[in-house]
DNA sequence: CTCCAATTGGAATGACCGCTACGGTAAGCT
DNA sequence: AGCTTACCGTAGCGGTCATTCCAATTGGAG
């Protein structure tokens, strides 16, 4: 994030270096966890000493933070939530959430890294857990915001249970998939998961608003 | 042979040791993960030298898998399935749901640590990974056995599918339980998904059976 | 060309890792 | 009593950990 920029062209392999530090690291973090990730397979396997590694991230901690944030990025591009509104109500959620297992097929990462560490729960807490929590929570709230702008009658409580619900369950269907193998039809499961929600919110009692 | 050399009296404190032990190991490996969980201090939390824990477990590996078991056998007692429940099916697995629920919230330790085993895909897997896997799999057709003989009328695949809908948006519940605290009320969350499911299967297409 | 800063290379640091060797101690058994 | 088994305690092994130091390199700017 922090750019020298002031017309410093790109004269070594720093950038490349950067990425390639990266890519070997969300490829360790995400076989051994965060305490199993260590500098020097992360140096083994993208063939940089260690010196570069830390000239590049301030210590480990900031290393597994940044591939956190890239690796929500890449995600983040994969999303393609189609903006225009065609069909019924029913028929946008099922094709949100189609994208969006879609998405996480294309780019796992993101998800997989977080939730490992999410999982942990370790005195000091890594900057990387905190970072997707964040992250999630907005996840969270945009979710909430298309529960309550297609079932208006619904209460804020109900709102914010399904939201919860809709987010956790997908987690677990993701979890699932990263366990049981590309078997795993994610896009089907998520579009039966985005079926009930809106058949649970079709059926919730409207009570009156706050 | 007259003599029944059957369990010799516990003399010293080693069945009171072993549990120390694994009271520490779970607690560190909840916060900590697999790698992250290090005999030193494991030891420092159980007050007994490296060696002992050496004496009780085989090696690391096999201290985590008898985690992973004894944390099982621990939830397993703590749900009380009641077998022959009065009222209508959704009902039922509406009180099936809330019993699981609890007990996850009451003895958590076991689908924490092997979610956690079980996200990690490392080269040599971990005997815990593995015992959970099972366990899992075999709730997995418990659900599967439920659902079938609820609704008889449902072909094997959608029968597979909400079984793996239900189990996989469990864990996901059980994990934003995890991430949230205790303010999360999981006991609501499952049984809102009991009927989520059974609201799916109701309305699911009953095709040929095999 | 020289100078300078961005990178890399390699080696070293002390702390910690899993694990073991081995002696001590106390409670059974005979 | 003496032998055996179960367990605890100390000390340490070889190895890896995250991190740092500092000397090379490299390429753009003057």
């Amino acid at each position: 994030m922090t750019r020298p920029q002031t017309t410093r062209k790109k004269r070594a392999n720093g950038m490349e270096s950067r990425q390639r530090i990266l890519d070997a690291t969300v490829e360790i973090a995400g076989e051994r966890g965060y305490e199993g990730t260590s500098i020097a397979a992360v140096s083994a396997k993208c063939a940089l000493p260690a010196s570069s590694i830390y000239w590049h991230f301030k210590d480990k901690d900031d290393l597994i933070a940044a591939v956190i944030e890239r690796s929500f990025d890449t995600w983040l591009a994969s999303v393609t939530l189609p903006d225009h509104e065609t069909g019924t109500p029913l028929e946008r959620i099922t094709a949100m959430a189609g994208n969006v297992a879609k998405s996480l097929t294309d780019a796992p990462d993101f998800l997989r890294l977080g939730l490992m560490l999410a999982l942990e729960r370790r005195p000091a807490e890594p900057r990387g857990r905190t970072v997707f929590l964040q992250v999630r929570a907005i996840a969270h709230a945009k979710v909430a915001e298309v529960i309550e702008s297609l079932f208006p009658a619904l209460d804020e409580e109900a709102v914010r249970m399904l939201a919860t619900y809709a987010v956790a369950s997908a987690d677990g269907l993701f979890v699932h998939r990263e366990i049981n193998g590309d078997a795993v039809d994610l896009v089907a499961l998520f579009e039966l998961h985005a079926q009930l929600v809106y058949d649970a919110a079709t059926r919730m009692p409207a009570r009156s608003k706050a």
